[in-house]
RNA sequence: UGGCCCGUCGUCUAAUGGCAGGACACCGGUCUUUGGAACCGGCGGUGGUGGUUCGAAUCCACCCGGGCCAACCA
């Protein structure tokens, strides 16, 4: 009962598409390994557990493995405290790499060996250029960079070099070895990037066997495919190393099936600070009280407040997988844990901020006991405890208001609410101080509505949750809140980072009171103190005797949100609407004009023999006329068909949103075909849309196109007569749809399109299926 | 201003040429010995302009907006 929902469509995420289909087409023989590469340099946040849940999940899903790959080739930030503490971070979140527990660091040996097959095919030499020559020589975003003077040592140099850098022979900085690529390419990664470079440094695992450390785009491309490694998946900002990633594979002679790289977005978490880079100076700065600090975003910190993992894969269902970089609101963790906890905690009661409540016709000295259920009747749990009852209580301050606004439904003057197990009380006095505080409220309570309810049917709107003066046990509550109100920027010292601080980030209650059945509870029970929040003790500092509750997450208030209630005639803030910053509406259509160079002179020529001549439209004749693959593949078609502006559609529009970005050169069928398909569409014999279906299958696998629509049994199906009895089927079938169509949701006019399609295996002219559709839906 | 990636309710995400759907948030209601939970209902979206198509969130073009890339970090 009350199961989580599950977010829409759960596991139809483009990456587990991708694995799918790889899966479905044997690509891999069926095998499935992701890999979770984190660099022991620091502590897990969120967004990595957004990571470790992807890779391994989808290795669960498809029968397949996740290793666990300390990416470990930087000496001077890694240590062994790290790869511990990331271990136990991926254990209580619930995912067990099994046996496959790797080290980069432990492929050091043959990384270098695929450096000397690089160099050996002279795609790899040693530049001894120093770090900012190379920097600058790597040229600008927008300039190309120029080639190293070293860029033509010959390969036995470079042997003799990288085997020297390797031996020792040369300090930090003197050489390194770079990929050779191409200084001009508009990648800035793919500038003869570095390799390897020189660090006489002890490494934590491999101490000073190697002065020699490779980076990470060569590192981790290699590591992937040693590992075996199907779908390496990463985040957005890798997307510029995907083509290094290939290029590197590639050339030290990896071949299909080999790893491929895969990029989502991750996780942003508002409010949430994850970045290793800016976590660290929070801790060395002593602005918080360490890596487990609750208010941090890292696995520790989450673990030490008591968020439960599963709502931290609660979250990472809720949150999904896209490319969208996005990011995503707090109340969605909130909700996952709320979700998690309301179905698993104990409820007691607590009182974070007292106030003393005597009771005048309660006996002095009298203690009864009430027993009271740990779960409410909406929870499937079992089990109780006995909570002591007295003449003097502590209530909640905000429970009692002297002067309360309308719909106040707890306790005021000449006021009665229930004491939640107890009895229903009535305010008769307030005693304050000199200063107007409010000291204690007196009472009376009802005797005859012991347990809470009345025996003459009056309605007590509210119930509060109260502790037994005697009875109640002190404690600590400690209340947390984001670390920051502004964000922090990019390079800012602590000065600045202290600027930007939530002061009350943290809140410390150092009195509050408890019942005394948590006593003999485990010390790592998760409560919901009733009408307050989840709480857990603090596992360092609430141990043993020291009772410090973390408030792990409130319960939501809609009492307390009255105040903060937008009006209604708030503006709505959209987002800026770009519709008119368009100058010129008529600069679009313009083709671009190619100019100077004797080959944009013939795509020129081109250009002006398409729109002119053929009466192709600009848009699509700059498309075709602009490369000569495309205007030969073009032109070839039209020696089939004479339709030119047909198959400038079918050719700049169709094959090319099909194609994705590859080139006509890659077809498996010649511009003849494409012709060959447009007159058969010209002819009737295929209806457009069906002509599509089967470009689809020509660029897979190539035909004749006429053969296709034979075996494809795409052959029009135009018989109004064998149209009819489908398009009445498809009515019949669809009765309700009928009813709304005809109730003027016209829109379904293309679903009922879409199921004649279907039915007919795409074969129906879908225009003749319209009209009858509308005949029939009509009357 | 070079290349690449990304734009769907306030937020996150489905729809893979055929009904724009779900979740969070918000609002209202029912119920309630937690102003919790649950349940019911509501609000609300394809960045823009053209083009292709019987039919476009989806294909094409341009524009606008956001992000990433010039470490011997990962």
């Amino acid at each position: 009962m009350n199961e989580p929902k599950s977010p829409s469509s759960p596991g139809t995420d483009f990456i587990r598409q991708v694995v799918k289909a790889d899966v479905a087409s044997a690509r891999y023989g069926g095998r499935v390994i992701t890999r979770f590469p984190p660099e022991p340099n620091g502590y897990l946040h969120v967004g990595h557990a957004m990571g470790i849940c992807l890779n391994f999940g989808i290795a669960k899903e498809f029968g397949g493995c996740c290793h666990l790959r300390y990416d470990d080739t930087n000496p001077d930030t890694e240590r062994k405290e790290y790869v511990e503490a990331i271990q136990e971070d991926i254990r209580w979140l619930g995912f067990d790499w099994g046996q496959h527990l790797y080290f980069a660091s432990d492929y050091f040996e043959r990384m270098y060996e695929c450096g000397e097959v690089l160099i050996k095919k002279g795609l790899a030499y040693v530049d001894s250029q120093a770090t900012e020559v190379i920097r600058e020589g790597r040229g600008t975003v927008t300039e190309s960079g120029v080639p190293s003077p070293y860029r033509n040592r010959s390969s036995e140099e470079n042997l003799d070099l990288f085997r020297g850098m390797r031996a020792g022979e040369f300090g930090d900085g003197e050489h390194v070895l770079r990929g050779k690529i191409d200084m001009a390419s508009p990648n800035m990664l793919m500038r003869d990037p570095v390799f390897y470079r020189i660090r006489h440094a002890s490494h934590y695992r491999r101490g000073d066997d190697w002065c020699i450390y490779p980076l990470y785009d060569y590192a981790h491309c290699l590591e992937d495919a040693f590992e075996g490694v199907t779908h390496s998946i990463c985040t957005l900002e890798f997307d510029n190393n995907r083509e290094l990633y290939n290029w590197v594979l590639e050339n030290v002679g990896f071949e299909e099936p080999r790893p491929h790289q895969y990029e989502w977005a991750g996780l942003d978490l508002e409010n949430a600070v994850l970045s290793k880079r800016k976590i660290a100076p929070l801790v060395e700065g002593g602005f918080v009280s360490g890596w487990d600090d609750p208010r941090l975003a890292t696995l520790a910190a989450y673990r030490r407040r008591g968020i439960p993992p599963e709502a931290i894969r609660l979250l990472s269902e809720i949150v999904g997988v896209s490319k969208t970089g996005a990011q995503t609101e707090a109340t969605k963790l909130d909700f996952a844990i709320r979700r998690i906890l309301n179905q698993s905690a104990p409820r007691v009661m607590a009182v974070l901020d007292p106030i003393r409540v005597v009771i005048a016709n309660y006996p002095k000295g009298k203690t009864e006991e009430f027993e009271a259920p740990y779960y409410p009747h909406d929870v499937p749990l079992e089990g109780s405890r006995t909570v002591p009852f007295s003449h003097e209580l502590w209530i909640e301050r905000a429970d009692f208001l002297e002067h309360p606004p309308k719909g106040f439904r707890r306790l005021m003057p000449g006021g009665e609410v229930r004491l939640r197990y107890a009895y229903v009380i009535r305010c008769d006095e307030v005693i304050k101080d000199d200063a107007g505080r409010i000291l204690e409220v007196r009472c009376t309570y009802d005797p005859d509505t012991r347990g809470g309810s009345t025996s003459d049917g009056r309605k007590v709107k509210g119930t509060i949750q109260w502790v037994s003066v005697p009875h109640g046990v002190a404690a600590e509550a400690r209340l947390f809140d984001h670390l920051f109100f502004r964000e922090v920027g990019e390079d800012q010292d602590s000065g600045a980072i202290g600027d930007c601080l939530n002061p009350d980030s943290l809140t410390v209650i150092s009195d509050m009171k408890i019942e005394p059945s948590i006593l003999t509870d485990p010390e790592n029970t998760r409560y919901q103190f009733e009408r307050t929040g989840y709480f857990w003790r603090d596992p360092i500092d609430g141990c043993g005797d020291q009772l410090v509750f973390n408030r792990i997450v409130s319960l939501k208030d809609a009492w307390a949100k009255r105040d903060t209630k937008p009006s209604p005639n708030k503006v709505k803030a959209k987002r800026p609407t770009q519709a008119y910053s368009r100058t010129n509406p008529e600069a679009s259509k313009q083709p671009r004009i190619p100019s100077g160079g004797e080959q944009d002179a013939e795509a020129l020529a081109r250009m002006l023999r398409y729109t002119g001549e053929l009466g192709i439209g600009a848009e699509q004749a700059e498309i075709l006329a602009q490369s000569l693959e495309w205007s030969s593949y073009f032109e070839s078609a039209l020696t089939v068909y004479p339709d030119a502006a047909a198959l400038a559609t079918w050719i700049a529009n169709d094959l090319r949103g099909l194609l994705a970005g590859r080139s006509p050169a890659d077809l498996p069928f010649t511009g003849e075909s494409i012709g060959e398909l447009a007159s058969l569409v010209e002819d009737g014999g295929v209806s457009r849309r069906a002509a599509k279906d089967v470009l689809a299958r020509l660029i897979i696998e190539g035909g004749d196109p006429k053969d296709l629509v034979d075996s494809m049994g795409l052959r029009k199906v135009t018989d109004t007569h064998e149209l009819s009895s489908v398009v009445k089927s498809v009515i019949d079938q669809w009765e309700e749809k009928a009813a709304e169509y005809r109730a003027g949701k016209s829109g379904l006019l293309g679903f009922f399109v879409g199921e004649v399609m279907k039915k007919t295996g795409g074969a129906a002219d879908p225009e003749a299926a319209k009209s009858l559709l509308q005949d029939r839906l009509d009357n």
